[in-house]
DNA sequence: GCCCTTATTGATACCGAGTATCATCTGACC
DNA sequence: GGTCAGATGATACTCGGTATCAATAAGGGC
């Protein structure tokens, strides 16, 4: 018996958005849910869909797909694209960020503004562009990355 | 015949810096170095094989591909994530640059800098990442577009 | 101008991400 | 418990991009 009844503490906030929001909350969803809970740093769809079969968590291939989709409309996991031209998902908070991503250990934190609307601004007022959005994605390494590379 | 030894003075720079790295100098080259200098705006690798039929300008799927990692190497041309998560190509100068692109009619113009270094320094700040690249990509209406849809 | 080496080409097959289809199933409300 | 719209998943497909490999041609040396 899984106990699905129970997601991890991981999961659940994801579920409880799945409910809000008036999507059905199924078997497969609370599997994605909890297979996206289990994840630490970006993943691929690919790597959700493995997961499942290791886990022993089964979602159809489609369905991930279509949870994935549902959870980004819902904002709480991003699509983001990788420098190498991969595309990965991550997952976040529904509110305008960004992300730093480390190139060594995949592990990715959020960060506020830090002062992109005055760049927006500024890029608006040099090219008669009304910016209406903008992507951001900072590459690098974290911490511990950074200092293993070094010692 | 092809006048392709007097290359339209959109694609000559290309063909110059294909030149002067190193790269040889082909036929198919010069036609998709021509075919790229006779787009404005963004544009995918569908488009350019298209346009290779329509303007019988013949250069084989493979080769379209291969010529455009090639002058994405030589940072004559950039690749780029659309907000629907196509890929596109753009042609582009070989500094360090963001694009401004138009939801409307697909124009983009290049920006530099604008504040952004400022911006990366303050997230390595706030995160301890050591930033080592970043993307970034605006997107809005141009002038033109804006000014049409009010009117 | 010709030859030779080697990079390039392109037809083809392939791969992987993502989507469409559609018969079957199931969550959630009555 | 019954009903039915919404969800599922097997399958087949599309589409962007890459690998293979025999044939071709650029361009430096003579």
């Amino acid at each position: 018996m899984q106990m699905l009844d129970a997601p991890s503490g991981r999961a659940a906030p994801l579920v409880d958005a799945l409910a809000r929001s008036g999507a059905r909350v199924t078997g497969p969803r609370r599997r994605v849910a909890e297979l996206i809970g289990a994840r630490a740093g970006h993943f691929t769809a690919a790597d959700l869909i493995d997961d499942a079969v290791r886990l022993d968590l089964p979602a159809g291939r489609a369905t991930v797909f279509r949870s994935l989709e549902l959870l980004v409309d819902l904002g709480l996991v991003e699509r983001l694209d990788l420098p190498t031209g991969e595309h990965a998902y991550i997952r976040c908070d529904p509110v305008h960020h960004h992300h730093v991503v480390c190139g060594a250990c995949g592990r990715s934190v959020e960060v506020e503004d830090c002062g992109m609307t005055a760049v927006a601004r500024e890029v608006a007022r040099r090219t008669g562009f009304t910016i209406e959005g903008h992507r951001l994605e900072l590459y690098g390494r974290c911490p511990d990355c950074d200092g293993a590379g070094r010692a």
